[in-house]
RNA sequence: GGGCGGAUAGUUCAGCGGUAGAACACCUGCCUUACACGCAGGGGGUCACAGGUUCGAACCCUGUUUCGCCCA
C-alpha cells in the first residue's frame, strides 16, 4: 500500500468495474414498498457540471447508495433536458461564426444541425456525472426530446386542450428581443436599476391647461390611448375630459380605474395597452385600442414617425429632447425601479402583445396545494412549503409557447379555409371541422419546462402503462435547490396529480446554494467559479463529495473554497493510513468473528460501543435526510475516536505486549470496527471505501453489495463510555502537566500519582489500564494514592473530576509560577462553586427543576468543593517549601 | 409594499431550554516505525441590541439594528 492516498488510479478503475458489473441497474419487481426511486432533476444538455450539480448529485447519490445497502430496490434515473433557448443559442452562435443565421438554413436543416450538436456534445455533462461517482442506472438515461417523452408531451397537450386548460390568445407576455421568444413570468428576473421618472404635460383638448403624467418610459407615449386616474382621488373629477398625447398628438380620454396608485407620481397614469401588462388589463376593461409602437426586435416602428428603427434607449433620449423642446417636459427625477431581464441572456425583457399559448394553471394548482396540505408530500426543510403555497395560491397562467425551432412543436393546425384549430396527438391531414386539407401546423414550440414537468412519469414510460410506471411511481424524493421550486417541483406536482392522479414524489428535499468563500454567487463573469472537475482532478471525487456532504446544513448556503476541500482530502488520507496500519497488523487476514465473548479491554468495549451507537445514529440521520450531520459524525468518529484513541491504545496488544490472546482479540476488534467504518462511509466516499474493502478482503465483490451494519441487535457494554471518559481525562491532564513543565517528549523517566478513593471508578480504571495510560501519557510509572496518603514533594497537580493527578517534576519545579497556575485553577473552580451554590440556594430551582437536574447540580458542587480543597492544600504545601 | 432566512472564537459554521463547541487560522513543542495530508498541548467568545416568558435563555416570545434572498 502506498504511504499516502492517491485517488487517481482508484476512482476511474472502480467506476468502470461498477458499470461493467451493472451495479446500479434496477428492474421492477418485488415489494413495491421496497422501491426507492429518484429521478434526477434533469440538467441542461448544453451545460457542464458545476458545483451546484455536484452538490445536488452528491446528496442524491448518498441517499441511493445508503438505500441500496439497506436492501431497497433503488432506481436513480438520469437524463438531461433539451433546454430550448440555451441550446438554440449555442448552435446559432456557431452558425453566426460562419456568417449564417438559422433562417438561411431553414427549420428542418437547422433542427438537424442542433441534433448533430447534441449527439456530439450533449454527453459531456453525463460523463462528468460519472466522474463524481453517480450511481445512476445509465441504461435508463432519458432526454426530454426522446421519442417517448415527446409522445408524453403531445398527449398532455391534447388532453389539457380538450379539457380547456390550454388556450391560445393575444395577451401581453414577456418578450426577449434578443432570443426572439416569449418567456413565462418566472423566466424573467427582476433587478433594481437606476432610472428616471419623467413628468410630462398632456394638454387638454377641451380647454386651457394640461395634466401632468409621470412615466419611466416616455418612448411609449407614442402608444398612449388614455390617461387614468383613481376614482376616489381628487383627480377623479377630470374623468370624461380629453387630452392630447404629447407625442403623435392622438386625442385620448381621461378614464377612471382602480389600478392607479394615487400616491405615485402625479396620481395620473398614461395608458399604453400594447406595452405594459397593467395597462393591457385597463385597456381590456375600458375597450381601448392597442397601439403597438415597438417591434419584436425591440425597435420603434412606423407608428412612431421620426422614431422608426430607433432602439428604446435612443427613443427615450429623443422623446426627452422632443418633449423638452415642445415645452411639455415639466421635470425629470432620479428613481430606482425594477427591470425585468431574460434569465438566459440578461437582455431587458419587453412587455409585448402577441398571440401565444397558455396553460390555465389555477385548477391544477389547487390540487397541488391540497396534496401538500393533506401531508401527501413532505417538504424538507419545512419552511419551503410556505414559498410553494404562496406561489401556487397566486399562480398566473403559464405562457408555454416559444418562438423557437428547437423543442416540441405545438400539435395544433390552423385551417386556412375555416380558421378552425385542430389539436391532435397524431399529425392530421385535414381540418377536423371543415375537412379542408389546407391546414398549417403552429410554428412555435413548447417551453422546455413543459416537458420537464412530466419528467417523473414520462421517463418511466407514460402514457403507456408500463411495468416501470406501476413499480417506481410515485418516486421517493425530489432533490433540488430552492431556485427551482417553481420551475420543476410545483409543476411536476401539478402534472403528476393531473395525469397520474397521484403525487410524483412523497418527499421534496430543498438544499441551499453553493457560493464562493466570500458568499458571492459563483459566476463566469465574476471569475469566482470553482469547477468540480478541477477539484476532482486535484483532490479526488471522494474528497469533493465528503466536503459537500459535511458542509451541508439545512437552510444555509454553503461557502466553498479549495481549502475546505483540502481538509477532506486529508481525511481521505487519514482513512487510508488508518487502514494501512490495520492491514499491517492483520497479516493473517481479517478476523470477523463476534468479538463480544473475547478478552476485551476497556478501549475495545468502548470502541465497539461507539461503533454501535454511530451506526444507529448515522442511520437515523440519513433516514431524515441529514447527510451533513451524518458526515460530520463519521468524520469525528473516525478521526477523533478511532484514530486518536483506539488505534493508539491497540498498539501494545498488536505488538504482542499483552500476550497472544490479547493480540488476537485486538485483531478481531479492529477487523470488525473497520468493516463498520467502511460500510458507514461508503455512501459518502464510494471509491476509497471500495478500494479498502477489497484490500482488507471483507468479502463480496463490491462493498455496495453488503448490508448497512445492523447494529441494533449487538450487545451494549455498560459503563465502557463512562470509564473511558475518565481514562481520557486523566491522560489529557498528564499530557497537559508535561507540557506545563516543559518535559521533552522523549523523556519518559517521570513519575505520576493519581489520588482518589481506593474504591472509586477512577481507581479501577487506572488499575486495569495502568500500562496503557503510561504509554499514552508517556509516564514512566503511575501510582495510585488514597486521599489520606501523602504525595511526594515537588509535584505539579491538577484536578480531575473525581481525583487529583500529579506529576513529579522534582527540582525543576518553579514554585512561584506553579502557585500562580494553581491560583488560576482555584479561581475557575471557585466560580463553579459559586454558580452551583447560587442555583441550589434558589428555592424555586430546587422545587421546580427536574430532580435529576438538581441532583446533577449537587454532584457538581461536591466535586468542585473537593477540587477546591485539594488545590488549597497544594498551594499551602508549596508555600511551605 | 409582502414574505423568508441569517447575525455564536480572527474566519467559516455546528449547537436551538440545564456547566459555550468544531474546522481552518494562530501560538508552543514534537519527523513517537499508519499518517508532517501527521501527533500532543495552548490562547481566543457580555452567543447583534433591548425588553419579556421561565427556577434557568445562545436556544422560546416581542421589538430594534443589520446583512442576504424571494415575490409584487
Amino acid at each position: 500500500m502506498a504511504k499516502s492516498y492517491d485517488p487517481k488510479p482508484i476512482e476511474d478503475k472502480w467506476y468502470a468495474s461498477w458499470m461493467e458489473r451493472g451495479l446500479f441497474k434496477s428492474s421492477p419487481g418485488g415489494d413495491k414498498s421496497k422501491a426507492f426511486t429518484i429521478v434526477i432533476p434533469p440538467p441542461n444538455v448544453t451545460g457542464s457540471l458545476h458545483m451546484g450539480h455536484a452538490f445536488n448529485h452528491t446528496f442524491q447519490d448518498i441517499l441511493c447508495r445508503y438505500k441500496r445497502m439497506k436492501g431497497y430496490n433503488v432506481l436513480w434515473l438520469p437524463g438531461t433536458d433539451h433546454a430550448g433557448i440555451a441550446t438554440q443559442n449555442v448552435v446559432e452562435r456557431m452558425l453566426a461564426e460562419q456568417g449564417h443565421t438559422r433562417h438561411d438554413l431553414g427549420r428542418e436543416e437547422f433542427v438537424k444541425k442542433v441534433w448533430e450538436w447534441k449527439e456530439e456534445y450533449g454527453g459531456r455533462i453525463t460523463n462528468q456525472m460519472k466522474k463524481l461517482g453517480n450511481s445512476c442506472d445509465w441504461d435508463r438515461e432519458r432526454f426530454t426530446l426522446d421519442e417517448g417523452l415527446s409522445k408524453a408531451v403531445r398527449t398532455v397537450f391534447v388532453r389539457l386542450y380538450e379539457k380547456g386548460l390550454i388556450y391560445k390568445g393575444k395577451y401581453i407576455i414577456n418578450w426577449c428581443p434578443r432570443c426572439h421568444t416569449a418567456l413565462s413570468d418566472i423566466e424573467v428576473e427582476h433587478e433594481e436599476r437606476n432610472g428616471k421618472l419623467y413628468y410630462v404635460r398632456y394638454p387638454f383638448t377641451d380647454g386651457e391647461g394640461f395634466l401632468v403624467v409621470a412615466t419611466t418610459r416616455p418612448e411609449t407615449i407614442w402608444g398612449d390611448v388614455a390617461v387614468a386616474v383613481h376614482p376616489r382621488s381628487s383627480k377623479a373629477e377630470l374623468a370624461g375630459r380629453h387630452v392630447r398625447v404629447p407625442l403623435g398628438g392622438r386625442e385620448a380620454p381621461i378614464i377612471e380605474d382602480v389600478m392607479v396608485d394615487p400616491e405615485f407620481g402625479t396620481g395620473c397614469v398614461k395608458i399604453t395597452p400594447a406595452h405594459d401588462p397593467n395597462d393591457f388589463l385597463v385597456g381590456l376593461r375600458h375597450g381601448l385600442e392597442q397601439v403597438q409602437v415597438i417591434d419584436e426586435n425591440g425597435l420603434m416602428n412606423d407608428l412612431a414617425p421620426g422614431y422608426e428603427g430607433l432602439s428604446l434607449a435612443e427613443a427615450r433620449k429623443k422623446a426627452e429632447d422632443d418633449l423638452r423642446a415642445a415645452g411639455l417636459l415639466e421635470k425629470v427625477e432620479e428613481m430606482v425601479h425594477s427591470v425585468g431581464h431574460c434569465y438566459r441572456c440578461r437582455t431587458t425583457v419587453e412587455p409585448y402583445l402577441s398571440e401565444q399559448w397558455f396553460v390555465k394553471a389555477g385548477p391544477l394548482a389547487e390540487a397541488g396545494v391540497k396534496a401538500v396540505k393533506d401531508g401527501k408530500i413532505r417538504w424538507t426543510p419545512n419552511q419551503w412549503e410556505k414559498v410553494y403555497y404562496q406561489w401556487m395560491e397566486n399562480i398566473r397562467d403559464w405562457c408555454i409557447s416559444r418562438q423557437l425551432w428547437w423543442g416540441h412543436r405545438i400539435p395544433a393546425w390552423t385551417c386556412g379555409d375555416c380558421g378552425h384549430i385542430t389539436v391532435s396527438e397524431t399529425d392530421p391531414l385535414t381540418c377536423e371541422k371543415c375537412g379542408s386539407a389546407n391546414i398549417v401546423q403552429d410554428e412555435d414550440v413548447l417551453d422546455t419546462w413543459f416537458s420537464s414537468a412530466l419528467w417523473p412519469f414520462s421517463t418511466l414510460g407514460w402514457p403507456d402503462e408500463t411495468e416501470d410506471l406501476a413499480y417506481y411511481y410515485p418516486t421517493s424524493v425530489m432533490v433540488t435547490g430552492f431556485d427551482i421550486i417553481f420551475f420543476w417541483v410545483a409543476r411536476m406536482i401539478m402534472m403528476g396529480l393531473e395525469f397520474m392522479d397521484e403525487i410524483p414524489f412523497s418527499d421534496v428535499y430543498i438544499h441551499a446554494l453553493i457560493r464562493d468563500e466570500k458568499g458571492q454567487k459563483m459566476s463566469k463573469s465574476s471569475g469566482n467559479v470553482i469547477d468540480p472537475l478541477d477539484m476532482i482532478e486535484q483532490y479526488g471525487a471522494d474528497a469533493l463529495r465528503m466536503t459537500l456532504a459535511a458542509l451541508t446544513v439545512q437552510g444555509r448556503d454553503i461557502l466553498l473554497s479549495a481549502g475546505k476541500i483540502e481538509t477532506y482530502r486529508f481525511f481521505m488520507n487519514k482513512i487510508w493510513n488508518a487502514s494501512r496500519f490495520a492491514l499491517m497488523n492483520l497479516e493473517d487476514g481479517v478476523q470477523l468473528e463476534d468479538p463480544s465473548s473475547l478478552a476485551l479491554a476497556l478501549h475495545d468495549k468502548w470502541i465497539l460501543q461507539r461503533s454501535k451507537d454511530v451506526c444507529l445514529e448515522a442511520g437515523r440521520m440519513l433516514d431524515s435526510f441529514n447527510t451533513g450531520e451524518a458526515a460530520r459524525l463519521l468524520y469525528d468518529f473516525v478521526w477523533g475516536d478511532l484514530c486518536d484513541w483506539y488505534l493508539e491504545l491497540s498498539k501494545p496488544a498488536l505488538r504482542g505486549d499483552e500476550g497472544e490472546e490479547r493480540k488476537q482479540t485486538a485483531r478481531t476488534v479492529i477487523s470488525n470496527v473497520f468493516r463498520d467504518v467502511l460500510l458507514l462511509l461508503h455512501p459518502f466516499v464510494p471509491f476509497v471505501t471500495d478500494e479498502l474493502w477489497n484490500t482488507f478482503g471483507f468479502g463480496g465483490e463490491f462493498i455496495e453489495l453488503n448490508s448497512w451494519p445492523d447494529a441494533a441487535a449487538r450487545p451494549d457494554f455498560p459503563g465502557a463510555m463512562e470509564k473511558m471518559a475518565l481514562f481520557q481525562e486523566t491522560v489529557r491532564i498528564l499530557r497537559n502537566l508535561r507540557a506545563e513543565a516543559a518535559i521533552p517528549p522523549q523523556n519518559k523517566a517521570n513519575r505520576a500519582f493519581v489520588q482518589t478513593g481506593s474504591s472509586s471508578l477512577l481507581a479501577g480504571v487506572i488499575r486495569e489500564n495502568k500500562a496503557l495510560m503510561e504509554g499514552l501519557a508517556k509516564i514512566g510509572e503511575i501510582s495510585l494514592l488514597t486521599p489520606e496518603e501523602e504525595k511526594p514533594a515537588g509535584v505539579l497537580s491538577s484536578q480531575a473530576e473525581t481525583g487529583e493527578v500529579s506529576l513529579l517534576v522534582g527540582d525543576i519545579l518553579d514554585i512561584p509560577s506553579e502557585v500562580k497556575r494553581l491560583e488560576g485553577e482555584m479561581a475557575s473552580v471557585s466560580k463553579n462553586i459559586e454558580d452551583c451554590l447560587k442555583k441550589l440556594g434558589n428555592e424555586n430551582f430546587v422545587s421546580r427543576a427536574p430532580a435529576e437536574v438538581v441532583e446533577k447540580e449537587k454532584a457538581r458542587l461536591a466535586e468542585n468543593e473537593a477540587r477546591l480543597s485539594r488545590i488549597k492544600e497544594n498551594i499551602e504545601s508549596l508555600k511551605r517549601v
